[in-house]
RNA sequence: GGCGCCUUGGCGGAGUGGUUACGCAGCGGUCUGCAAAACCGUCUACACGGGUUCGAAUCCCGUAGGUGCCUCCA
């Protein structure tokens, strides 16, 4: 495996060699819980769940850490508007809440569970222990206007910038109103000293006071607990770039951390060719999709583009994918059953071909890895159309490889429904009946109750496909 | 002001210095009792203007339009 992924930092092209052979750790940013899941994060999380699957495939021992920010000023004003509104949820409440609905989120859509999904509030020591160094070593200070606030220094790290190529100078400064502690309003907070009307319960004892903790220290903090202070891969939503990860990398830096070798952005989703976002009103959330389309269909309309590029979500887009998938369904679904009692049953081998592997390879390039699947099954289709088993059998065993790879195989267990129930058996014999009555009067050249018999079933949402062996039946959507 | 990205055929969306992306949709055909599915064939391209080159949609410069970050954000 010669992986090249593109590191935002170098902004570059680059071949992957991890830390340790056989061996690569990740870490992703993961949501601030403080509002419901958008097709936004479940794209991002997709896009670093398809990384990992292509490592882990490749025989890597991969460490996938996800993290939960589960405090932060967001989650604390919901709360505080929760209380307003006559219906208050304390902030770790809201916070839990929105957690597992990110949970549910990702796992409907196939996302595999992190190796650790650590929460901030967990880890409010090692973020301590970050931030005192940086005070000792004179890159943070505490503010001397009494807040208890922790500022870092970025005029004393001559690197800042260096993830997103800015010089200090030329950035806007910042307009937020808590700059007063600052001495420039380019630093940031590692510290927030508590405030009167913040409950006590989001206040932490600290050298510095009672406080919590600033924004970035969290990856910081988060990142080398698990992975070390030198990690391979850090990963994150283009939005995240600036100011999120340049502070992550300053206050790493001048920790003493080596801190992360490669990273790597996303692209974000946006609508009418604007970016998604709440004061727009365009947002669509993840529940939104879910009920709108088949999992696996989401799943591969959501991962289908590449990963740097941005998502334009339009109407109709789900439609489209539905009608990939169902067509490498249609592939996966005839071969398996065509094969079936046959010496070639179960003969696939779990391979994928060459141009897959090659694309995957070349900075994780799933357009052409999905390209290289619908070649496969229109090859695939074509060998069943000859009654070449043998060539089916061999490209039929690549098609379920290289779509599990992605996580898109319409038949993989994951994708069940769970409730083959009575009813489904008895649809089955009924519909079974129906078909074999059809069969009678076609043989009987009765055609007109043959095409009634079809038509009734397509106005019950089942369609009849009918194949040299046999007619075959299925249900829509 | 600083740092970026995008502009491809009816739609979505890759890629590349000279050769079919791929999917959806359209058209013609094969198969079928008719369909469906499948297969075969096929039509619509590379924002604009320069430059480099034997050759650029692909590299460079510029123009236009759009868009992201610099403030919470996947």
């Amino acid at each position: 495996m010669t992986l090249k992924l593109h590191d935002s930092k170098l902004g570059a092209l680059v071949d992957f060699t991890p830390l340790v052979p056989g061996q690569v750790g990740i870490y992703v940013c993961g949501p601030t819980v403080q509002s419901s899941p958008h097709i936004g994060h479940l794209r991002s999380a997709l896009v670093y769940d398809q990384l990992r699957r292509w490592f882990s495939f490749n025989g890597y021992t991969v460490t996938f850490i996800r993290n939960v920010t589960d405090i932060d000023d967001k989650i604390l004003i919901n709360s505080a508007e929760s209380a307003a509104a006559g219906s208050p949820e304390p902030w770790w409440a809201l916070a839990y809440r929105v957690e597992l609905e990110f949970t549910a989120a990702y796992t409907a859509i196939g996302v595999l569970p992190p190796t650790y999904e650590p929460r901030a509030t967990a880890s409010i020591p090692e973020m301590q222990a970050i931030i005192q160094r940086l005070v000792d070593n004179g890159h943070a200070y505490v503010a001397d206007d009494g807040t208890g606030d922790v500022y870092f220094d970025t005029a004393s790290w001559a690197d800042y910038g260096e993830l997103t190529h800015q010089k200090l100078d030329d950035m806007a400064p910042a307009t937020d109103s808590d700059s007063r502690g600052k001495r420039d309003v380019r630093d940031f907070a590692l510290w927030k000293g508590h405030k009167e009307g913040e409950p006590e319960t989001a206040a932490w004892v600290s050298p510095w006071g009672q406080g919590r903790p600033g924004w970035h220290i969290e990856c910081s903090a988060m990142s080398t607990k698990y992975l070390g202070t030198q990690f391979d891969i850090h990963g994150g939503g283009l939005d995240l770039r600036f100011p999120h990860h340049e502070n992550e990398l300053a206050q790493s830096r001048a920790a003493g951390d080596a801190f992360a070798n490669y990273w790597l952005h996303n692209g974000l989703v946006s609508i009418g060719s604007q970016k998604m976002s709440k004061s727009l009103g365009n947002s669509v959330f993840a529940s939104e999709l879910i009920a709108s389309a088949r999992p696996v269909v989401l799943r591969y309309y959501l991962g289908a583009n590449h990963y740097r590029s941005t998502l334009e979500y339009h109407e109709g887009a789900l439609e489209e994918a539905d009608a990939a998938v169902s067509r490498i369904e249609g592939f996966l679904e005839r071969g398996t059953r065509r094969l079936a009692g046959t010496r070639f049953a179960g003969t696939e081998e779990l391979v994928v071909p060459e141009e897959f592997r090659e694309a995957m390879d070349d900075d994780l390039a799933v357009p052409q890895a999905i390209a290289v699947i619908h070649e496969t099954v229109r090859r695939g289709n074509a060998a069943l159309d000859d009654e070449d088993l043998a060539e089916a059998a061999s490209l039929l065993g690549q098609v379920f490889a290289m779509t599990d790879v992605l996580g898109i195989n319409p038949l993989s267990p994951e994708w069940a429904t769970g409730h083959d129930s009575g009813a489904e058996r008895a649809l089955g014999t009924l519909v079974e009946r129906l078909v074999s009555d059809r069969e009678t009067a076609r043989k009987g050249r009765d055609f007109a109750t043959a095409d009634r018999i079809r038509d009734e079933l397509g106005q019950a949402g089942i369609s009849i496909e009918d194949t040299p062996t046999g007619a075959h039946w299925s249900l829509d959507g």
